[in-house]
DNA sequence: CCGGGATTAAAACAATCGTTTAATGGTAGG
DNA sequence: CCTACCATTAAACGATTGTTTTAATCCCGG
């Protein structure tokens, strides 16, 4: 059977997680992996077919709970009699993001640093594969915003959903950096710091009126670069 | 003198740049640089030493006009009569990057990718290198920003200047993935839009009030994790 | 015209990569 | 006990990697 606690399969993909979020996928060597994970190095194209069987694996076992958590938060949020507001709605977004990282189960801290780079591994082949699901997720969000944000352009709102992903994603991703250059270290537990810190900032982002004025168009930029409070 | 306009080491540079952008470092070989630049194998390691070496010089000719604008750009601000405004700080911070993707010799559009990519590498080597300046750029637009902002604790500063960068980076960054979840094309004219629509968003988010509930303590508004056992 | 450092060229280097093959261990069913 | 099947192991495969070597070529000052 292969539901045994410390399987091989399971072993290989808890070493290949922890290397693949530590120096990415292509600078990982399957015999480091298999090495880590006391396996023989052919147990994983048995097991996996490929190297690339593996990585699909490593990534969906985790973007497919954090995509199901992010649809049934904001179907929880919308079964209620009351219409959510913004900061609802961005916290059902952003919230499991640290649940995933609260839970050793689910990956710990070190799923944080994987997910920063799914976003980093250029042209992955099961990128386009899981961006299907990931579109869905996000389109749900995006209309949800558009209906508390009526007078936002819904591809502004398009747009800023996209800041948000960045905003969050980056400073999971680039721990190192990021510590680095703040001093501060980003303990297990400083992963839901930033989505609580986060929130109040993508928040009052998203309330923002546009900037109507265009690169090309010349209007008087002394009067729109005064602050002007618009907020409700 | 190796200043000629196309040398062998500049056709190498614009080769392993738009390599490097397309599919990051880790996946593009020597061999299919200098298939591209059609020049010899050997030519990159006797103009460059090593691979790293020419990995640290392709970063270091984007990044080192990129923190150099980023600064003047403050510097001039902090020079007029007038205390500078939080949008006018923001704008100087992002407007070199349209900067960059607007012109074509300082690499236009392909760089976008590739400054994106700089993030996105894990443990580069060349990444502590460059830490240093982009540390120092960091510190002064956080010293800029927390005089205008005086009523929000500087480590929060901090923070929402990770948060710009990575909402700044991702889009520039994931453009494919954008462009397949947002249906809209991310053409070289667009980078600036990004900044563009950026703008406001940011301006409106460093000016929110920090968020003074515990993350231990909240409201949850929808706790749909843990969503399943791994083990069958 | 010549000579010599700078540059380019072709070829091979050792190392590592993902993958495959063949043999072995172990266990459940007949 | 044997067979059939799944899992694991050791070993080698061919291909590709970055790098080095060696020779040929260029270019310019004398």
């Amino acid at each position: 059977m292969t539901s045994l606690i410390d399987s091989t399969k399971d072993r290989i993909l808890a070493a290949a997680e922890e290397l693949f979020a530590r120096t990415g996928v292509a600078r990982t060597s399957l015999r480091a992996i298999t090495a880590l994970a006391r396996v023989n190095l052919a147990a994983v194209n048995y097991h996996f077919g490929s190297k690339e069987g593996l990585v699909e694996e490593v990534y969906r076992r985790r973007l497919e709970p954090l995509n199901r958590a992010r649809l049934a938060n904001l179907e929880q949020l919308q079964r209620r009699r009351r219409k959510p507001s913004l900061e609802e709605i961005l916290e059902a977004f952003m919230s499991p993001v640290a649940s995933l990282a609260r839970d050793p189960a689910q990956g710990g801290p070190t799923v944080m640093r994987l997910l920063g780079q799914t976003h980093a591994e250029a042209e992955a082949p099961y990128k386009s594969y899981f961006a299907g699901e990931y579109k869905r997720v996000l389109d749900r969000y995006h209309a949800a915003l558009c209906r508390v944000l009526p007078e936002i352009p819904p591809a502004d709102v398009r747009w800023r959903l996209q800041f948000l992903v960045g905003a969050l994603t980056y400073p999971v991703a680039e721990r190192q950096l990021v510590e680095l250059v703040s001093g501060e270290s980003m303990s297990p537990d400083n992963v839901s710091q930033v989505v609580h810190r986060l929130l109040p900032f993508v928040t009052a982002g998203f309330r923002a009126p546009v900037s109507h004025a265009k690169p090309r168009r010349r209007r008087p930029p002394a009067r729109a670069t005064t602050p002007r409070k618009r907020q409700e």
